[in-house]
DNA sequence: TAAATGTCGACTTTATAAGTAGGGAATTGA
DNA sequence: TCAATTCCCTACTTATAAAGTCGACATTTA
């Protein structure tokens, strides 16, 4: 299960990223709109700002936009600024590689591979859909065939 | 990351599936050969036996069996036992659900929709490799091109 | 210049991870 | 039979993280 703070954090930007161009969010909108506690959502918006994603403007008419555009910020971005690595093994993260402490043979750890291809697979989602995707709205069909579809 | 728990599960269990046909491993010797703290590995064990994955035989040649053939038993089901859903949200979990709390409607939760892409694909692997599968030692080959082989 | 906003650090509370400890119950080989 | 070996069970500890809460400060603008 992802974090609270996850969760919130897609909320607010997904709200930021619809809003119309130059127009900011105060932090105090946001939170009212999803009902998340005022304070922690700052906390959030901060760190999305630290990482580059989000702009702000102090004062009176101040609040939140866009710094980059949503189509270039992926799932995978966003979670790993709140989650840490997404691996579900530290053998297995790119970014942040660690060694299994009580690993033999990473090239012949059965858990290693198998954890792999989950992880592949799931990657491949996660650093591939946007913010920007995610607001176009396209139902998704869970019928297992849409991989097919999509790579043919 | 997966907890330390279950992947002494996983060990634990890789081992007992290798052993020969009718031969029971005690939790001296599998914590022996994976260097796991001894009474830790008991109480996964224990979870394994309740969970009807294992079976057990006390006393002086007591140890570990497995209960139900290797290639029964998938991936998804021992994570299940050791972490809980998988499932990245509460409203994606079939076998707990959960609606959650602040969402407005599920159907229009852009959250929801991406994080199903992402769980669909990496609960395809999951739930269908099997340990048996593991141990047939098999190379995976990371090039994004398996899936397409093996579905065509 | 006061009100509205974002910024920052410290604190609290609760839950979970990762073990440790100590005994009790069953089996079996001598 | 009895002692060694094994599994079985409960309680405890320690460290870390999640999910906030709180109070003060900094900046902008009407």
């Amino acid at each position: 299960m992802i974090s609270n703070k996850a969760k919130y954090a897609f909320r607010a930007l997904l709200t930021v990223a619809a809003a119309p161009e130059g127009e900011a969010l105060t932090s105090t909108e946001i939170a009212r709109r999803h009902a998340i506690p005022h304070k922690f959502l700052e906390q959030i918006l901060l760190d999305l700002k630290k990482a580059g994603i989000l702009e702000s403007r102090r004062g009176k008419s101040g609040g939140y936009i866009m710094l980059r555009p949503a189509d270039t910020i992926t799932f995978g971005e966003v979670l790993r600024i709140f989650e840490g690595p997404l691996a579900p093994l530290p053998c297995l993260s790119r970014q942040s590689y660690r060694r299994c402490e009580d690993c033999a043979s990473e090239a012949n750890c059965e858990i290693r591979r198998e954890f792999a291809r989950a992880y592949d697979a799931s990657r491949q989602v996660l650093d591939s859909r946007t913010i920007a995707d995610a607001l176009a709205n396209v139902p998704y069909d869970d019928t297992g065939e849409d991989q097919q579809r999509l790579a043919g």
